[in-house]
DNA sequence: GTGAGGGGTGGGAGCGCTCCCAAGGATGCG
DNA sequence: CGCATCCTTGGGAGCGCTCCCACCCCTCAC
């Protein structure tokens, strides 16, 4: 039986085939109208036709008239290739994603990074251009895709420490700037670079539970490879340094982010038999799984022990109990990035070459 | 107190400033190594040095040693601009996404497209660029960055039904393949699309709770002026114009694909008072709603009434109970997407211009 | 030995644009 | 009226690359 919504032109279902790159070399009929013909259309020579097609200086009314009528009727599109080969810029960045697609597509962070470097960029005539790099071939391709000239710079999110990407970039001479923290031998000193402020952060949260009178704070920390599990278990460290003389090392469990790895982290933290009034987790999925261990043992929130979170995800302020968490203007950081970034191509040269963003914090009920 | 993982280098908070876009013109000092300097180095001409960096047709082995050690010493980087000048392709295409960057990054439905067009690329050579269009302004610095060279064709993902922009592109010389359905005739017959078979997927549907005894199958149907919505519901109308003769108008709610709208949609079929014991909702989202709804009033799913959606989103196999859902074969269609592009580029004249990949359906608890 | 054929090479032409400079035309002032 | 000044214009140069064609030289066949 034929779904009568299927349409009445040339459709099936698709065969794969053969699937050569081989594209037609100079195509052939579509010659499309270059500056020279609406130059002749209008009367004038080439050079006025550019001068009066960008921002019009030193040409008459007559013949910037003329010239836009004849490039509105010929349907002129500027060959940016051409214009990028002389000008030596092609007035579009790059924002490269250094991270597998999945976590690109469900980590709310990037959605919110990606709005704010839009918003900065929105109405500036600068094109954003968005990549992903998640292998060696790809950041090849990238590497050559924007030596070649087709990005002026490029916005980089990158969590992971050693990650070749800024300076392979900074070494083709595309200016970066990152979001995160490329510090470390490894990685390129040259590139500039936004974080938040995720050590202060976390030295804030500990700061507010000692403030509530809690002692024997915990920590499930994050992936310390990236620089917002390391930096946060660092604040950690510092605040409890100040509180208890000492570091209670046996107060630290590892996990990677997870919910899941938060409920093992409560898990093995209880374990010890260490008495412990409050648990700092380095992500609100932390939080959330370190929450549902804690109601399995039948421990109260915040009364027995006192949570708290780092991220604000959506989700955090449904929980139960609501969770109190840090939160990262990830929107202002995505604007900074594309201030910097477009500092750093007019050259400035009294710029700050690294921002970290203060942190804020929202209190709900679980600590 | 300062904080001991503040680098120590020029960092402060970022102080907002002009923004205006004054970039420098002709970058000065940096000039990058061309090819007339490989050739130089290696002792030949350009000729043979563009021929022994592109696939070293009629070159000597000696030469061709000679220019690519002399490329690899200048680290010499092809100027994709000038390339593009003389071929009239930039050997990238775009994907673009004509949603909010709202449902970008929260519907899985992008991520996994997404993954499909990236796994198909993949060693083709052909960079990938993802560009948003969110608003006319976006739209139309996307067609002047295609029509300028940038983009040799474009992916849209589309679907919402008139929308200008593969028309626009068209008009510009850009090849669009659309995922969705551009129908309509506000809307460009030139693209060539993928789609998948919603109206079939909802026939089958239907059948399949026919099959299982069921009669009375109301639907909460999505969107109308998306295809998806549109052509789910031409579905449902099909299969129960064979069953019922005429066709149950009153068995229709109409939601917008959310799940407050599923909620809202299933009290409406139910405060009709006219037995249902099936409902197809057109979307996972929306069938939560709807599980949501009969639980509240104590029907039993699937024994008072099964539940049927469309997606397979994550997490329709951790519902109460496991949905039976229709699922789309959606990396399949970005990678179709990217087959039925490159044909077009390459000028294959008896390719098909629109396919319609089959749905499935996984069987589960709810029916 | 001579001519045909083919692999290998060099360099001119040209892609479409912006910049620059010389030259023309209009204007103003002494 | 003459000359300096400014606004406006045209067209050459050149960005870095690929294509094309003429040319060279080596080989092979007759």
């Amino acid at each position: 039986m034929l779904c009568s919504c299927t349409n009445r032109d040339n459709t099936s279902v698709f065969e794969g085939r053969d699937n050569a790159v081989t594209m037609q070399r100079r195509t052939g009929g579509d010659h499309r109208p270059t500056l020279e013909m609406v130059a002749a259309a209008a009367g004038v020579s080439r050079g006025t036709a550019s001068r009066a097609l960008n921002g019009g200086v030193n040409v008459s009314r007559k013949a910037m008239e003329a010239v836009e009528r004849a490039a509105a009727e010929l349907g002129y599109r500027p060959n940016l290739a051409a214009r990028t080969l002389v000008l030596g810029r092609s007035e579009s960045i790059g924002l490269v994603i250094s991270e597998t697609d999945e976590r690109l597509f469900s980590d709310p962070y990037f959605a919110r990074l990606t709005r704010g470097v839009h918003s900065e960029l929105a109405g500036s005539g600068i094109q954003l251009v968005l990549t992903l790099a998640q292998n060696d071939q790809e950041r090849r391709q990238l590497v050559r895709f924007a030596a070649g000239r087709h990005l002026d710079g490029v916005l980089l999110i990158s969590h992971h420490r050693p990650d070749p990407l800024p300076l392979a970039l900074e070494d083709a001479g595309i200016p970066v700037v990152v979001a995160g923290r490329p510090n470390g031998p490894e990685c390129s000193t040259r590139s500039w670079w936004v974080d938040a402020d995720n050590c202060g952060g976390a030295r804030q949260a500990v700061e507010y539970l000692i403030s509530k009178g809690r002692r024997n704070i915990a920590t499930v920390a994050g992936t310390q490879d990236m620089s917002a599990g390391f930096d946060r278990l660092q604040g950690w460290k510092e605040a409890m340094r100040v509180a208890a003389g000492a570091l209670p090392e046996d107060l630290i469990a590892f996990g990677d982010f997870s919910e899941g790895s938060g409920r093992r982290g409560a898990e093995e933290l209880l374990a010890r038999g260490r008495p412990i009034d409050a648990i700092f987790a380095a992500s609100d999925l932390m939080a959330f799984g370190v929450l549902d261990t804690l109601h399995r043992r039948g421990l109260k929130v915040p009364e027995d022990i006192a949570v708290m979170g780092f991220d604000d995800m959506p989700g955090s302020e449904r929980c139960d109990p609501p969770l109190t968490t840090v939160v990262q203007p990830i929107d202002e950081m995505g604007r900074i990035l594309v201030r910097m970034l477009l500092q750093r191509l007019r050259g400035e040269e009294d710029a700050e070459t690294s921002v970290i963003v203060p942190t804020g914090f929202v209190v709900r009920g679980s600590a």
